[in-house]
DNA sequence: TTACCGAGTGGAACCGGTTCCACTTTTGTA
DNA sequence: TACAAAAGTGGAACCGGTTCCACTCGGTAA
């Protein structure tokens, strides 16, 4: 096992001091004469050595590193969305700390103090939602945090890059709407998150534009994690007054909500007609393939990325940004007119 | 914007030397008297004192950091992967950095020189299968290397964690022969990976034992990047001699050979029996939801890492490790007795 | 000729931890 | 009571970079 060389042994190698190794390492930090430099280069190149990273970050006092904390790599958005930051990261030099939080606060404070640790220079999150004090400590230590795809209302001066929430909740109701659905139920997130409460606004606002009454019933926020979407659908079926329509607007519940329409023989989209937020690659393998709005993963990763970026690197002007980024609505077969007019039957389990 | 406070800060606030500080951060590292040990823990948790992370590794010559190199984390198999090894390595208290390399190994390469920057204890990676003296270079600089999924011929000193490819292909192979299926088709990955190697090893052995003749036309082995799944879903398919069986044993082009076969409108399982390698949350949602191998990846993850950090801690005795961990096989709905006794008829595009 | 300027260079302090070592204080044992 | 061993402590070097500063040149303007 050998030993890595030094900037100490490069210099003697060359017969520079390490201050001239330092400066041309570093171009624009102090002047170099070109044949030193190039003899400087031919010792590095020679010797194979490469800055440890570690030094470097201890005398500058903040790493080329970002954290990324998101609920979990096993949901497909946050995956596509982890695999887009490291692509785009790498192409600036920087490298990426993953963190699950699993939607607990708890481990998210601990992901933050570990990231701290590290002295990252900014911070791609999804928030829990909690956490607001930790945060902004983290924002006063000089760590530079975009939130994307979600906000937390206590935090304002926050960069934040999302889809647009209300806009794309409001596009798939009116496509059911305008299929002739009047019994439309909407499975979101959380009330309490942004993400949550602009989905309900879209998606009321469709109604009321068509003079369509909400039914409270019809709108279940239920929680990221575990199988409230499942549940859901279980308890929206059951009802004498079910549904003809479903859009489900939380990702993170999506695979749960179809798993219980297929167990429990739902036909569609004879017997309910679908949407679902967020096109993951097997939306278009079910039967029949699902409509979808589609989250464009790659720009919401590409914003939130050159943000961070820009921030560490001081070039962007202060106070807060917020960017929202379009949603397609990506039809297939999973939604036909509502059998009958009186939207009413039940569903066989 | 303030400044975290340091040992040092520490030290003259709890009226100790930094040495003490320091013993108290690391037990067994020296005697503290319990006293002064309780003084220096409140003035800790008062200033909210966390230790650089930078400064230790410089310090210590290596950090308390794994890579992970993965091909990318669009594929949910490494997305899996990925968030196991995160929340695995944090219960350690260790941090992972990730890179993809897109299976190219020119991004391979420099990612492990990013790895070496960052002075990472260990590295987690499934390997492209180049890149062999750069590998090498990096475990002779006391980086600890593990391999997942895949292994390197050349490298026969490495610790590697895979699934049982050749029993996974055997038995998948095996049940479409118990089925009364002769003509079976498989796809796989790259007969240079030690991973397409073992599984049609496995398919050949089953077939061998049924006394079946293997046409080399039935198996293609395809590059894990691209369409070559679907492509060779549709040359097989097109052949007049088409195979009544599949198996889609190349888990990155799962998605695509079946979205193909779905294209083409193949009736699974009327048309033909598929089962697919690594069961993905979607296969079954598919009508009919499909057979399939499912790789523990849990499992593969928690080896990786234990062997990792076990090299890192220097507890686990010398000489490479190579941990195979059994795959089940999950029966479905996608598989049924070939139609006719002749194994021969078209399917319609 | 002298003064001054900028390019080019090396020495040394610094970043914030860890660790070795010398030193003082207890404690234990004969 | 005497003396060795162990416990406890602080000083300072060290890890490998960056950066400030002082210094030496050559060239140019006064």
């Amino acid at each position: 096992m050998k030993k890595a060389p030094t900037i100490r042994d490069v210099a003697a190698a060359a017969g520079v001091s390490v201050s001239v190794v330092s400066r041309v390492l570093n171009p624009d930090s102090g002047p170099v004469a070109p044949a030193k430099r190039e003899q400087v280069l031919n010792v590095i190149s020679e010797l194979g050595y490469r800055p440890r990273a570690a030094a470097r970050e201890l005398s500058a006092g903040h790493a080329l590193t970002v954290g990324l904390v998101v609920t979990d790599l096993a949901n497909p958005f946050f995956a596509q969305l982890a695999d887009r930051v490291v692509w785009e990261a790498r192409s600036h030099g920087v490298q990426v700390v993953v963190m699950t939080t699993q939607e607990d606060p708890h481990l998210e404070a601990e992901s933050l103090d570990t990231l701290l640790d590290r002295s990252v220079g900014g911070v791609i999150a999804t928030p829990t939602g909690g956490n607001v004090e930790k945060w902004d400590r983290l924002r006063d230590l000089g760590v530079h945090v975009v939130f994307v795809d979600r906000a937390i209302a206590e935090l304002s001066d926050v960069d934040v890059v999302s889809i647009e929430n209300s806009d794309s909740a409001r596009r798939a109701t009116d496509h059911l709407i305008a299929l002739g659905h009047e019994r439309i139920a909407l499975i979101t997130g959380p009330a309490s998150t942004s993400t949550g409460r602009s989905r309900i606004g879209g998606y009321r606002a469709a109604l009321e534009s068509a003079s369509l009454s909400l039914d409270p019933m019809l709108v279940r926020d239920v929680p990221f994690r575990g199988d409230g979407g499942g549940d859901a659908v279980g308890s929206l079926l059951a009802s004498p007054d079910a549904p003809t329509g479903l859009i489900v607007a939380n990702t993170a519940q999506v695979q749960s909500s179809v798993r219980r329409l297929v167990q429990m023989g739902v036909r569609i989209p004879d017997d309910l007609s679908v949407i679902v937020f967020d096109d993951n690659p097997w939306t278009e393998l079910t039967s029949p393939p699902l409509s979808v709005i589609r989250q464009p993963i790659g720009m919401l990763a590409v914003h939130s990325l050159e943000l961070v970026l820009g921030r560490m690197q001081g070039r962007l002007p202060a106070g807060a940004r917020t960017i929202e980024v379009k949603a397609d609505f990506v039809p297939r077969s999973s939604c036909v007119a509502p059998v009958g007019l009186v939207a009413s039957k039940s569903v066989t389990g």
